[in-house]
DNA sequence: TGGAAAACATACTTGTTGGTATGTACAATA
DNA sequence: TATTGTACATACCAACAAGTATGTTTTCCA
């Protein structure tokens, strides 16, 4: 990201830009702390924790991948993982924010599950904070193989074999 | 990368290195082509062609990373995966070489699947592409989570997750 | 052994880019 | 209404890093 290319793409000055925010990294602390945060609550721990059937709710997100999000996910891949990879071993500041962020995410994917395992829908031995980790972490994955192949087609089958997983978590 | 640090770190000079490559990307081509493809041979498809057992070797690998990889996939994580990320969305000859050895990687995995397979140890109605594909993601998924946590706790418990899928094939 | 080509060194150039210095319009307020 | 702080705008700076121009040494043959 370059700043000239903020500057040009908001109508915005460098000095009204440098006006509110002391430097670059500050920018992105916001982005993150303003945007990203509230899309993820937004798209995923508020309908999780609104639905009777979580899981049905996952299952739903995750095969629906590129609708749901914009077309670009197969493109540029998922602008969350992208800061997280990118700057993650570069500036603690935006470690420790996408860190929190995606501790907030597992949580609400553990307590989705944890609700379902309640409702005898899914297994009774199965650890909800290690298949959140795990589902969380396949689902960037996923994203980052089909960035790579930039295959809407391998986003379907990466998908969908996440997808297969999490039906055979059901209870028999 | 810098060039510069290259160059001081080999010892080199600048007109010795840009003797041998007409400029940056072909350096990193060459990385790829020379160096992540042999270690990537070496570590996976070698292994799992010569062995009887190669789902078992999955799972030993899966199992072992922070071992088997450098120390530094928590903290640095795959830097075959680091290179897709930053690179395939810029520039295509990174791309497609990334995805070839991605694809060849994917294959020796389907390949040892279907032996396992044959052998009867997991499920026929398996889909073995799907699944390959798949793990494969989902091990990078895996990395990605621990260099953002930088944790090796949660690489231990992504991939915990992750062998119990594979576990989960497995004929009943 | 002489000459040509490969294999380097060194110093320089140049575009990019984050950041700054300085000036101005405007709004609030005492 | 004078003043003060906020919200900008413009022009500029400095550093970094890729790449180049040019010169020198070494190697390999005919």
């Amino acid at each position: 990201m370059r700043l000239d290319d903020v500057v040009a793409a908001t109508g915005l000055t460098k000095g009204a830009l440098y006006h509110h925010f002391p430097n670059k990294h500050a920018l992105g602390y916001a982005v993150v702390d303003e945007i990203i945060r509230d899309i993820i609550r937004q798209a995923w721990l508020e309908p999780l924790a609104a639905n009777a059937n979580p899981l049905a709710v996952i299952i739903y997100f995750i095969g629906h991948m590129e609708t749901l999000m914009g077309g670009d996910i197969v493109t540029l891949g998922c602008p969350m993982n992208n800061l997280a990879q990118e700057m993650s071993p570069l500036d603690e500041g935006f470690r420790t924010r996408l860190d929190q962020l995606y501790q907030e995410w597992r949580g609400s994917i553990q307590t989705a599950l944890e609700r379902t395992q309640q409702a005898g829908d899914i297994r009774a031995d199965l650890d909800c904070n290690k298949i959140a980790t795990f589902v969380l972490a396949a689902m960037s994955g996923c994203v980052g193989v089909a960035k790579n192949a930039q295959s809407s087609e391998q986003l379907r089958i990466c998908s969908a074999g996440l997808i297969d997983y999490l039906e055979s978590l059901r209870q028999t």
